[in-house]
This record gives C-alpha cells, sequence and structure tokens, in this order.
DNA sequence: TTTAATGGTGTAATTTTCACACACTATCTT
DNA sequence: AAGATAGTGTGTGAAAATTACACCATTAAA
C-alpha cells in the first residue's frame, strides 16, 4: 500500500533536543509519530517554522505543541540541510537543545494531533529515530558535552537543591567516565558558587549528604569574561 | 523614488565571514552589492540556496560566485532566523566561516553582477554592513576567538612556512591581548605538531627567524581525543 | 548490634602556568 | 669599520592547578 504524500518547496523546521536526568540516568524527550511520513516512528520534537516566527520562538512554540512543555532556555546548535533528509521535499532544520529538570508531576501531553505521545527516553540505548534524528541528537550530545566544561548547564538539569553526589553523576552522565569524588568536590567547591544549606537529604536509608543550591549571581559576578587560555 | 522590489515567501540563504591575515592584520571578506536592497552597501558574500544544493554545496558554490574563490574548507556557525532580517521577506540565513591565507596573486573577481566587486578588510575598523551583517560578523569572530583554543584554526592564515612571530602575531590579532613570547612559543612547541625546517627567513634587514611548518599528520596523532576537562 | 549503603575528608607528588630581562645576529647607515 | 636599529631566541623560580589515593562517619534497616 503506497500512500501518497504531499511534496513542498524549501521549508524551515525545527527539531529539539531536550536532555533531562532521572535516576541517575541521562535522558531525552522523544515523540512517537501520528503522521507519515515516518508514521509510528519514535523522532525527535520538531515540526515546521512559520512565515510570521522567528526561529527561536518557533522551537519554543513547537515544543510545547508537541510535548507540553514550557519557558525552557533553548539554544540552537546546528542547521542540517542535506539535500535529501527529508522524502517529501527540501526541509532545512535548524537544531535546538535545552536542558531541563525532569518532573515527575508535569506530565507530558501533546497539544496537537501530530504526535501520539511523548516521553523520556535513556540517552544509552537509543532506538533508531525518523529522518536524520539520530545524527541530529548525537551532534547535540556532543555539544553539550563540550559545553559542559565552559557553561553551568549541568545545574539546569537537577532539582533546585541537590547533592554533590547528584551533580557529579550528572558529569559521569554525560561525560560517560568515572570522575574522583574527593576531586570532584574540591574542584566544585573551588569556583564558589555552590551554596551550602543547612538542609539535608530526606528519606534516605543511610547517611543523609548535604544540600546545595547553584548561586546564579555569584556565578555571573566570577565569569564576567570566559575563561581562556594563555597569557 | 521608489523602487519596487519583489517580495519572496521562505527562502534560505547563506552568508560566510571568510577571514584572512596579511601585514599583521586580520582581515575578512567583503563585496560591494550592485543590487537592491542595500545596494552598494558593503556586506558579507551571501546569496540565496538552490533547491537542488545541500548548504554546504551552497556555501561554496555561493563564495565562489561573489568572490572567485574556491575549495575553502568552510563551517556552519549560526543560522539567523528573524522575521524581518531581510526587508523583501522571510530569509533565513546559514552562516559560514572559513579561515584562509590571503594570497596577493590570485585576485578577487565576482563571477555574478551581484557584486561589484570582492576585497579584503580589516576586522578593526569595520563599517556599518548590510541587513544584519554587522551581528552575524560579531558572531563569527567570537566563535572563531574560541575555537582558536582547541582546533588548529591559525596556520589555515598564514602561509606554509611561517616564524614563530608571526603565528603569534596572529594569535594576538584574534584574541586582541599580548602574549608574553617566552610563554608562548614554549607551549606551542610543547604541543609536537610544529615542525622546524632547516630554512630561515628571507628578505629581512634584521636577524632571520626560523621557519616552522604545521605538521598536521602529528596534531592529528596527538588529538584523537578532545581535551577534556577532568579527571 | 550488625550490616549495608553512601557521605565526607587531606596530603603529597607532579604538572602547568605565569612573570620576567638580556644577549645575539643581521642589515643598514654613516 | 663602528654604531644604530630591529627583531630573534632563550631559562628560571614561584605559584597554582591537577592528579592519585583510602579510610572513618553516619544513618536506617535487618
Amino acid at each position: 500500500m503506497e500512500v501518497k504524500l504531499p511534496t513542498f518547496d524549501s521549508v524551515f523546521s525545527i527539531d529539539c533536543v531536550i536532555f533531562g536526568f532521572e535516576a541517575g540516568e541521562l535522558k531525552i524527550l522523544l515523540i512517537e509519530r501520528n503522521e507519515e511520513p515516518f508514521k509510528d516512528w519514535l523522532a525527535l520534537p520538531g515540526y515546521i517554522v512559520e512565515q510570521d516566527e522567528s526561529i527561536d520562538d518557533a522551537a519554543e512554540r513547537i515544543l510545547y505543541e508537541l510535548t507540553g512543555l514550557r519557558d525552557l532556555h533553548m539554544q540552537q546548535f546546528h542547521t542540517f540541510g542535506e539535500v535529501n533528509r527529508h522524502p517529501q521535499g527540501r526541509v532545512i532544520t535548524v537544531a535546538y537543545y535545552a536542558l531541563i529538570r525532569i518532573n515527575g508531576q508535569k506530565d507530558l501531553r501533546p497539544v496537537t494531533q501530530f504526535a501520539r505521545k511523548a516521553f523520556w527516553h535513556p540517552v544509552n540505548e537509543l532506538p533508531k529515530l525518523a529522518f536524520d534524528h539520530s545524527e541530529i541528537f548525537n551532534t547535540g550530545f556532543n555539544k553539550i558535552r563540550r559545553r559542559l566544561n565552559y557553561q553551568p548547564i549541568a545545574f539546569e538539569l537537577l532539582p533546585e537543591k541537590f547533592t554533590l553526589t547528584q551533580l557529579q553523576s550528572l558529569y559521569e552522565a554525560i561525560l560517560n567516565k568515572k570522575l574522583d569524588k574527593r576531586n570532584f568536590r574540591k574542584k566544585m567547591l573551588s569556583f564558589g558558587f555552590l551554596k551550602e544549606l543547612d538542609e539535608k537529604q530526606k528519606g534516605v536509608s543511610y547517611r543523609a549528604a548535604k544540600l546545595y543550591k547553584f548561586d546564579k549571581r555569584k556565578y555571573a559576578k566570577i565569569f564576567h569574561n570566559d575563561m581562556s587560555i594563555d597569557k
């Protein structure tokens, strides 16, 4: 059974790679497509940009429509423009990423019929995705890995109050390697933008860890410049 | 006198920020436009992507048509998608950069009528450019400044054989600060990818400096991995 | 009270970064 | 040929950052 699809001329689209961290695992947000092409496939949340919206606005709108998530701070990271990346015609897509705390309460509700559902999936063992979305994901993952070194992106993935162990295991998940506990703590604390709280973890069946907060104001003061190389 | 211009729907374009280094100064390639809008203005080389070419291919073609330069290694660095960035309609542009040696011999010849001429202009004291090209330039300049720290891009700007002083002054031009000569040399040589030649500079009226080459193969061996943070 | 699980801590060796100044060489000028 | 000019080339010590490494402390559950 052949499905006849419309084709189109130049179209812009947006695709989103949204990272979350839950249960010690790094995850991304996927949707199950409800439309041809690639009906029933898993894909990154993505759709077509309208005439009268900037691409940044489009990214926010599209993510919301497909997943119900709003007000993330998304950043563009690459544009994919191979001729045949979309079977229906010429579609150039601008890829965005964001990092957010996964919030168990809020569930993910697509607003359009275009996605059947949206859900978190561990970044390890990702299935094959629609279009060139696997490649888009990989490019995005490499970007945030690099960016982790000079931007405070990890804190967007953790709850407001977190333990140093949680922070470390997030770094380990992103960088995909083990870090030394003592050195990690020493270094993180030396930056001076972590605020130690008077609270402790609750509900654990072992010694409770201290909680910390990321202090944006201190961070901004410390790093008005970048951390460049030489002198 | 009002000029009536066609408008268009979604269009992709490419704009190129091409860096060169000459006479101790960092320069970029500009064109003088010969078409409305912004006729007679200075602009980055840029034009519209065809239906049947990838954006990477388009970047090469467009740069060639507007400046006569070919076979550069261009890399995309950002996509600009504000709604009103182009007065004639919706144009989303993917910006590319490249770094090349300025070669006095070859002159710059636009192949299309769209550019009246193409020429090198120092990055300091840039005039106001057409469209949002000043912003595109700034974004690109910041990108290469950062990339200088982890990619061997400086060597693309120098002649094949160069002195350490030339290399240092290029770094200084990009980073816009003075570096210490002894520390710079020590560090550069410590990387191990500079090959010292038996030749010396010629035609200077002072002690001639040793010439060096960038050794791609050694570079590749040394940096198969990235230079990440911690352990 | 024991066990299981994780929290929390310090030091020494090594490497990297940084600040800093002067003698050398080639050419040009007089 | 002597001196001026202009850029080349080199080393060290202090300070800071990075790395490797192991054990006791605390809590809750069994």
